[in-house]
DNA sequence: GGCCAGGACACCA
DNA sequence: TGGTGTCATGGC
């Protein structure tokens, strides 16, 4: 896929740069997140499967106001509390127990979430995909948001952006479409960073379900051209 | 009222 | 091991 690169740039000229994790641009450019910005990005990993980032927005905003954005309180409160307090990121009772198990883990094994994550993504990664209802993409949003590795998060869109350019077979395994980013791109966290929400971005205005480039995409095949 | 959303896991043949 | 079902709220 020699042609990534390019779609990242035509991308980028595009919609501009977008400054995600985010949370309304708040982590734009920052690079020393604090232990509780990274408890939040992985929070908001979690609740971001199969769910609207808006749902999540206000999930989040209703943590924060109950101080429950920390390792401590997530382990601490009941499962029940936690499950009504993040009912509208949908999958709330799975979520709840997702988050705590996190939570969990990493106070037991590490103590805080930085030291967790500060931690070579070879041994951060299948840590991650160890607990339960943690999987490729949530682990790699959290190695690449939160942990700041680069490594290429392969969701939905991202999938679905490739095969509408026929850079890919339909169905390509997880870990082998996020190989074929890593080989063609330069290993570089905000890159990665950038070029994940630049899809996210551009998916959203104009590829449907099942891999239909909307009428307006110029992401179809003619666009690497 | 149906479809879909920045998934992951359980179950079954 | 691959296919299917389940989890669930909220926006369009």
């Amino acid at each position: 896929m020699p042609e990534l690169y390019q779609v990242y740039q035509k991308l980028l000229n595009l919609h501009g740069p977008q400054g995600w994790w985010p949370t309304g641009g708040k982590y734009s450019g920052k690079t020393n997140l604090t232990e509780s910005d990274k408890v939040e990005i992985c929070v908001g990993a979690i609740l971001a499967q199969n769910t609207t980032w808006k749902n999540v927005e206000r999930t989040l905003s209703t943590l924060q106001q109950d101080n429950m954005l920390s390792l401590q309180a997530i382990s601490k409160v009941s499962g029940k509390t936690l499950s009504e307090m993040i009912l509208s990121s949908g999958y709330h009772n799975q979520k709840s127990r997702k988050l705590q198990l996190f939570a969990k883990h990493v106070l037991a094994k590490h103590g805080t979430c930085s030291k967790f994550l500060n931690q070579p993504s070879e041994i951060l990664r299948p840590e991650l995909l160890s607990l339960w209802g943690i999987g490729p993409e949530t682990a790699d949003s959290i190695i690449l948001y939160a942990a700041q590795k680069p490594v290429f998060v392969i969701d939905t869109y991202t999938r679905r952006i490739v095969e509408n350019l026929e850079l890919v077979p339909p169905e390509t395994p997880y870990d082998l479409l996020q190989q074929q980013f890593e080989q063609q791109l330069p290993k570089n966290t905000h890159l990665f960073k950038e070029f994940h929400a630049l899809i996210v971005k551009h998916a959203k205005v104009c590829c449907k379900k099942n891999h239909v480039v909307g009428k307006n995409c110029i992401l179809s095949k003619t666009f690497i051209s």
